[in-house]
DNA sequence: CAGTAACG
DNA sequence: CATA
């Protein structure tokens, strides 16, 4: 019997989570928040190297990286000001999606050029891995890998959709994932086109 | 460290 | 494509 590699157990895709509606409230509700919280660069800890998509956050926490290292921490790293608001609708899906979870703190906000990529990774800067991670895709359509929790294993590719919710819940929690590639002019969401990916977590465990 | 590139 |  052939078995093609499955998806961690938890993982789950809601395809058009949001309507078109909903996509472009959230897209007017995002223009806003990086008024306030502009995009940065982020780099790698150590090495300095840049990632190829920029950054910002909203919620009380927000995710960073720099030389340093990753961490939250509750001002953006160059205004020094508090993240903005997270919008209403994203503390909807979170309580749809996930009611049993103590709310989200951090709304992490990647913009993917049509060139940018994101390598596999695991999330796992939280101080709590019983939340899930949920995240939203807005624009461009995304090829999205997943493996499993630990590296070296077996991976799957998936096409996401603007408006396509992703949940990484129970053992998927910690699976590796990342973005291999954002396929051109696939949405008319974003006027200059490009990606926008959304990520939902709980960090502390308070 | 969520980076990339060279290599088997 | 998996590994360093």
């Amino acid at each position: 019997m052939t078995k093609r590699p499955s998806f961690p157990d938890g993982f789950q895709v809601l395809p058009e989570y949001f309507n078109r509606e909903q996509q472009s409230a959230l897209v007017t509700q995002l223009r806003d928040i990086l008024v306030k919280a502009p995009l940065f660069q982020p780099v790698m800890p150590k090495t300095g190297k840049a990632f190829s998509v920029r950054m910002s956050n909203c919620g009380p926490l927000g995710w960073v990286s720099d030389i340093k290292g990753y961490r939250y921490q509750p001002l953006h790293p160059t205004t020094g000001e508090a993240w903005p608001d997270m919008p209403n609708i994203l503390l909807e899906l979170w309580k749809d999606v996930a009611p049993d979870a103590p709310a989200p703190e951090a709304c992490l906000i990647n913009f993917y050029q049509t060139t940018a990529k994101m390598g596999l990774h695991q999330d796992k800067d939280e101080d709590m891995f019983e939340a899930p991670v949920i995240s939203v895709s807005l624009g461009d359509t995304a090829t999205f890998r997943v493996g499993n929790t630990t590296r070296g294993g077996p991976t799957s590719s998936l096409r996401l959709t603007s408006g396509d919710v992703v949940v990484l819940a129970g053992e998927s929690r910690l699976a590796y994932h990342g973005i291999d590639r954002v396929l051109p002019g696939t949405s008319t969401l974003l006027k200059n086109g490009g990606r926008i990916n959304l990520t939902l977590r709980r960090v502390t465990s308070d």
